[in-house]
DNA sequence: AAGATCGCCTGCAGGC
DNA sequence: TGCCTGCAGGCGATCT
């Protein structure tokens, strides 16, 4: 499941592979991939021909190449999307969504999704958090990673909410880039419960929580940042990452590495939670 | 209006 | 063997 560490590599991917060229024109294998796009599969395909990529750029989960015109290509992996650069004569895979050429008949670049949970659109640059960034993503706030997040801010908004901390984390308009398996990753690190009430946060635990956010998540990007590179096809966000070393997400029943307590699996949100009894005991008052 | 829930999708693991 | 259920999960839409 990309997360900002995979969608960053796969950002890397596009800057090396695919800024500076020239479409030459687009299929669009799926309609869905495209299901946000008001002009359609067509016109979402007629739009993007012979336009030239100039930058590669991201905030959290999102990632877009900017075109000229002050309009960008939005893209979103969702949950199982890939990005492959590639030769332009291999067989499409039964999952390809959509298939970019380019005007100097190099790799191409194909959007597969297996979930269609991903999409593509054609948008409009705008004003952002601190940043131009695509229209459609200007609600979503700066990932701890980037110049424009701001840690008072996030401190500030964070013990104004009235929810759980784990569910903060993955609101995508309090702070970007983070899903279920860095939250719990982080909130490990820093030992707080993922039910803990927001409001009830101190100083101390907000800033140990925000330096354990960045602590995995730059960890996992220096893991798989030269897994892009060394594939060459496969600007994937995937590859690189499987063996990622997870500390709580997954390892129900598995000891704690700090104290070797059995790591333990709650239901959330229709998915699950994964925490040390021990080490981030659950709170008196939880914000389920 | 903020916070919580739902629905979208497919492949795989596990039970019977 | 094959069917069924549950699970994985980000996010926009839709509720309360």
């Amino acid at each position: 499941m990309p997360e900002l560490p995979e969608v960053e590599t796969v950002r890397a991917g596009l800057d090396r592979h695919v800024v500076g060229r020239t479409i030459a024109s687009v299929q669009v294998l799926h309609p869905r991939a495209v299901r946000r796009d008001p002009a359609g599969p067509a016109g979402f395909a007629a739009a993007l021909a012979g336009r030239p990529l100039k930058r590669a750029e991201r905030r959290g989960k999102y990632l877009w190449l900017t075109l000229d015109d002050d309009e960008a290509l939005l893209a979103h992996l969702g949950m199982s999307g890939q990005l492959l650069i590639g030769d332009p004569e291999r067989p499409l895979g039964p999952h390809v969504r959509a298939r970019f050429a380019f005007t100097d008949g190099g790799a191409d670049l194909r959007f597969t999704d297996q979930r269609t949970f991903g999409h593509l659109m054609l948008v409009p640059l705008a004003h952002g958090e601190g940043r131009v960034v695509p229209a459609p993503i200007a609600h979503i706030a700066p990932d701890p990673m980037e110049a424009a997040f701001s840690p008072a801010d996030f401190a500030a908004r964070l013990t104004r909410r009235r929810t759980g901390v784990k569910r903060a984390l993955l609101d995508q308009s309090l702070v970007s880039g983070v899903g279920n398996i860095y939250a719990d990753e982080a909130l490990w690190r820093a030992r707080l419960h993922w039910a803990r009430p927001t409001e009830t946060l101190r100083r101390g635990e907000v800033s140990r929580l925000l330096e354990s956010v960045r602590g995995v998540l730059g960890e996992a990007l220096r893991a798989g940042g030269t897994s892009f590179d060394a594939l060459y096809v496969n600007v994937n966000g995937e590859s690189g990452f499987f063996d990622r070393s997870l500390q709580a997400y997954g390892r129900a029943g598995e000891p704690c590495s700090r104290c070797g307590t059995p790591i333990r699996r709650d239901p959330f949100m229709n998915r699950s939670s994964y925490s040390c009894p021990h080490c981030q005991p659950r709170p008196r008052r939880a914000h389920l």
